[in-house]
DNA sequence: CAATTAATTGCAAACGGTTTCGCTCTTAAT
DNA sequence: ATTAAGAGCGAAACCGTTTGCAATTAATTG
């Protein structure tokens, strides 16, 4: 009886005192908890270990426990340095977008994040402000990270892709969404339906009996200004609406260039456009004030639909009577999902993708 | 004469063929360029390439140059998963925050990118979009991922932080900005001078003759909520301005509950306030948009400020009198720049730093 | 009891770099 | 002529993990 007790409690002497010791290895965190020293504590072999942590079937049961444990004791986490280095990949996916500020890019690494993570990889974002010098700087830092799939939507001053096609050069794949390089220049890419989106809003001002509705297009060197502007040239056309030059202007992002675009659709008040409809909100909403201070003789009459659906607008008083939605999320989604498939191999590299997201209406007014 | 020409052309030939071999390598991608390849190529070792490469002064002029024209050429890129491995690092940087659509959040991560990178730092964005749950996916994910430093501002929900401790278990340093855990539980922060902020708001509003202002919190959860509870009450106490707990309501993000806050504070007729400070912009204009429906008697006479200073007040028709500018920008400059100090033991991990940013208001009004 | 088979475990190479150390070969100094 | 110094290069270890194969032991079979 005596002596039983006796070898409890010794037991549960060592037992604290490996408690402590271990205790002590965590805090003392000078030597990194590797495979290594797992092996080393548990006296076994460092490839033991490991295929006690991936669960080859190979290993006894009662080792996979002793293994298990201790690392789960050690805090043990495996270095992605070291597997990244041995299967030849980075787990990283990179993103290079002009702006956060842009709620549609903001709103579209949500979907790309989602899924990333799902798949086991992280996301790099990069911004390019619009500009090509920041645009191959973020390239080439993608690059040197070796990333395993960038997703990008090009600034609008870029037109050289070089700094883009090294990726591919070297077996890495690039989606292009939203902002893409223009023309038939094959590549994969994820697009916002921006004709049908254009034309819908045209249409529904349309039926709302408007007569004299303007373009207001972005930054021409933008590829998707055009498939918008020819959505409007559609809409206007399949309703025999004649187009007038006069109520297209284009503008880019910059306040000033907006107003001069508007004074010109509205140079001649006897045939002043009574709806507009604009390339962006923040664009339209530029716009809007401009009219509105210009006292503009009919403005509270003037209906106007931008591309966003900005959550902003509920705050305004004069608010577009309707939002292009562009569902960013859908098309980050498209674009990772696209990518994913791309870096697992289930699609050839050379056979490129198009994959088209379909915008919707979104009426604001009761 | 004609043996040295024949000679040239020989060069020519050779060159030509060595050109056409070097780009047939370059396409058929399979051999990924590493400094072993670099080296069969040259007939040297691996190492002396890898220290022509960088530069190191015991090689030879000439060899460098070799060795660094046929990188150029070959496009050779060094892979960081080995280079991290070596270096025990992974170059990364984490960076947590509650979401991206806010743009505080959006313009502080300008701050974090431009310094990182000039350092030679990635940056993982990770959203936790206010959810627990969610921060603690993140925090795991990245600490898996191995990051160097993490940056963090805490979910709404975060009371209890072990998924952040084991950071700095690991020797991970973290850094906590504008939310971060409440009282004094000790750890590395970065905050706005949000007490200066509600101060100079207050004392602006006070200048302008208010006798009633009311202070619109945010979740009480948020650390700073009481900070600029706090900053309020010190410009009325100087003031000599009574304090009545009738003019302070609290709200959280959500358009229900700022209403019934305003519908608190607006209670009584006869008491009701004549100006207003608000937590953050966003609450003021679901707020200013309430009272104005709601038809409150001297709505326009209410001269509102909020915690922001967003760029689309300018297209607000009542818009705040004024903002508070948090200058985020810094804020997430500072982070940054401390947890570079601190991942290069420039700075003590346990001796705990504070950095205060100040805000600065912004008069709208003319 | 020897021989075969099955169940475990360990060895060693590989991933792609960096870096220490030592070796060879000049060249200058003694 | 001999030695010392120094320039230039290469061998090898190392970072942490995975994995094919060999080695060991135990169990089963003829």
């Amino acid at each position: 009886m005596k002596s039983e007790e006796t070898t409890f409690q010794t037991f549960e002497i060592i037992a604290f005192f490996l408690n402590y010791v271990l205790r002590l290895e965590k805090m003392t965190n000078h030597t990194p908890v590797t495979l290594k020293f797992l092996a080393e504590k548990l006296k076994m072999s460092v490839s033991t270990v490991s295929k006690a942590l991936n669960n080859y079937p190979t290993i006894n049961t009662y080792t996979k426990q002793r293994v298990q444990e201790m690392a789960r004791e050690l805090r043990f986490t495996p270095n992605k340095s070291a597997i990244n280095l041995k299967e030849r990949r980075s787990c990283i996916i990179g993103v290079i977008l002009p702006n956060l500020l842009d709620h549609f890019f903001t709103r579209s690494i949500y979907g790309v994040e989602q899924f990333a993570t799902q798949n086991g990889y992280n996301v790099i974002i990069s911004q390019s402000h619009d500009e090509l010098e920041k645009e191959i700087q973020s390239a080439n830092m993608l690059l040197k990270s070796r990333v395993d799939g960038l997703i990008v939507a090009i600034s609008k001053q870029t037109q050289d892709f070089a700094h883009l096609d090294q990726f591919e050069q070297m077996g890495i794949p690039v989606v292009y969404y939203t902002r893409n390089p223009s023309f038939n220049l094959s590549c994969h890419k994820v697009l916002g339906n921006t004709f049908q989106g254009c034309y819908q809003a045209t249409q529904f001002l349309i039926d709302r009996g408007h007569q004299k509705i303007a373009y207001l297009g972005g930054p021409k060197m933008i590829n998707f200004t055009h498939d918008r502007f020819n959505g409007y040239i559609h809409a206007l056309k399949d309703n025999q609406l004649p187009f007038s030059s006069a109520l297209v202007a284009y503008t880019d992002f910059d306040q000033e260039n907006t107003i001069s675009a508007i004074r010109k659709l509205f140079a001649d008040p006897a045939n002043s456009p009574t709806a507009l409809v604009a390339f962006k909100e923040p664009i339209l909403f530029d716009a809007l004030k401009y009219l509105k201070t210009s006292d503009h003789p009919h403005f509270d009459q003037i209906e106007s639909i931008g591309f966003g659906n900005n959550a902003f607008i509920s705050y305004l008083d004069s608010p577009p009577i309707a939002s292009v939605e562009e569902n960013p999320e859908s098309v980050g989604e498209n674009a990772i999902k696209l990518l994913l498939r791309l870096i697992n191999q289930e699609i050839d590299m050379s056979n490129h993708q198009k994959v088209i997201v379909d915008c919707k209406l979104v009426v604001h007014c009761g």
